[in-house]
Parts: structure tokens; sequence; C-alpha cells
DNA sequence: CCGTTACTAGTTGCGCACAACTTAATTGCG
DNA sequence: CGCAATTAAGTTGTGCGCAACTAGTAACGG
């Protein structure tokens, strides 16, 4: 599809050092909330969607649960999380939120700004770069 | 710039996802030379330019010390570069490629071909992609 | 009903990332 | 020159990501 010499190994490693920015740029502001970045998504999950399975967690992370189960464990240790065993099928374990964890929304709730504005692009290059990246993970995953 | 809500979250998020997704997709290729993936870039950077100091790829790929000291040590360790101190300056080391290190560029040529064989992008969806995220980590990192 | 197969979480091990710190060398300024 | 400030690389510790594996549960086919 494409010259293999150059352009495609560039795209890549933009992609890998642009992720690794962005999540520095939360960190700031994440840190003020004793979370990760991969905990914050978890939780943002957690705060739109309430209880859910592990499994499904991971679904939508696109994370299995050699990163998750530790995670998870680390937010139930700080008291924002907790997690049971599923009454009908007892493999599955639910995770939901604690108090602590449903108030934590509510000092999360200024974060997205703040990484909005840090960020110089407009409207449509934000509504592009999302549509381009979802065409990567689409042909990526599908690959598979 | 932007609603703060959904859109910039989803856009942090696809970066994180595409990112791993990208890595993954390197994977097997990559397996079968016996490098990761940031061993792959670095390895690149050696390719290209020969003798470099452990700041200067440092720089390059946005990584610092406490990443790349462990990560040239493997792959010295593998016989594909060695390190030695500067002559002019000795604080530095200046890494530099084995023949062993050489020689796995032609095995590593065909790699980028296969990548981009599966990623379902136009040139110009590849050049809007690798504007758009020069723009995010230029953004990113000026904000620091 | 029973055994095989599939599935869900969790564990282990390894290699990043990154913060914080240490060590050693160089630079700069009085 | 002499010493403080800076710089380069390395070390330590924590938390991902992901492969490979384990334990326990459910589903299914005969």
């Amino acid at each position: 599809m494409v010259e293999p010499t150059g352009l495609e190994q560039m795209v890549c490693f933009q992609l890998y050092a642009a992720s690794r920015a962005m999540t520095g740029l939360y960190r700031p502001a994440l840190d003020a909330l004793g979370l990760t970045y991969p905990q914050y998504l978890a939780m943002r999950v957690l705060w739109q969607r309430g209880d859910i399975t592990v499994r499904d967690l991971g679904t939508i992370l696109d994370l299995d649960s050699g990163t998750l189960s530790p995670l998870l464990k680390r937010l139930e240790t700080q008291g924002l999380v907790r997690r049971e065993r599923g009454t009908t099928d007892e493999r599955t374990v639910i995770v939901g939120l604690t108090d602590r964890g449903t108030a934590l929304r509510d000092q999360a709730a200024h974060v997205p700004e703040r990484i909005a504005c840090a960020v110089d692009l407009t409207d449509d290059e934000f509504a592009q770069l999302h549509h381009l990246l979802g065409k990567v993970r689409a042909s990526v995953t599908t690959t598979i």
C-alpha cells in the first residue's frame, strides 16, 4: 500500500511517541488523584457503565487479565473498587465502584479540559485523527 | 479548543490502543529476529546513523537512560551492539554496531513491508496521520 | 450422568517507561 | 586555580503489557 522504507515506520514510531507524550500530559493531573493512566481509563469505564466483569472491561480497554488483575487489585487496595464473584457464573468477577471510587469522579471531572487545552488541534483535526486511529485499530486487529 | 467531555479523551485512548495494536503487529516479525519493538527502533537508528551516544539516541527515541541503559545492555548481551566510553568526554557512552548487529539489518529489511500491507490506509491517509501525530507531539512536548 | 472441551481470572516472568536517586566527569564563574 | 553547578549514564523501585501457564467453573456431546 505504500513504499516500505520510511513512512509507515515513521507512523508507527510517531504513534508510539505520541501515545507516551499524551499519557505524560495526563500524569500531573492524575498524580493528584493517585491514579495512573490505565487506572484512570478503568475508572472512566466504571463511572460510565457501573458494575462490569473483568472480561468486559478487558474487551473495552483491549487489555487481558494479566494486566487487569493486578491493576484492579491496586484500585481495590486504594479503596476505589470492590471485586466479587458473579453469582450466576462463578468464573466471572464483577468489578464495581465503592463510595470513594464514585466520589473520585467529581475530582476527576476537570481532567479532560486540562488536556484538551494543551493539545493544539482544531475540532476538525481531532475528528480526523480519531477517524484515522480507528481505521488503524480496525485494520490491525482484523489482521489477526 | 474542544468540548472537554468525550472527544479528546477518546483520541488519547485511541492513541494508546492504536500504538499497542501496531507494536503487536510488529511482534511476530521481530520475534523472528529476537528483538522487541523498542530494541528494533534503537537498531534502526544505529543502522541509519552509526555510532551514537546514549544521550543522542535518547533524544531521537524520546527515551531516558533509565529505559535505554538496560535495553542497550540486553542488545550488548545478544552481541548486536558494543558500548564504550567516549574519549573526549568520559561521561558519554558511545553505542555502535557489531558485525552481528550490522548483519541483522538485511534480515530486518523485509519487516516494514509486512507491516505496511497489514495497515489498511492510503498514502494520503498515512501522510495525514503522520502530520497530525507530529502536531500532537509538538504541542504536547512544548507544553512542558 | 460423565468426561471432554471451552472459558474466566489469576499468577509468573520479562521487558519496557518513568520517577528519583547515585556516581563520575565536565563546565563555568569567581 | 578551586569549587559550585551542570551534565551523562547507570541503578532502583513501581506499574504496566503481554506471553505462557494454572485453577476453577461452565457447557456440551455421547
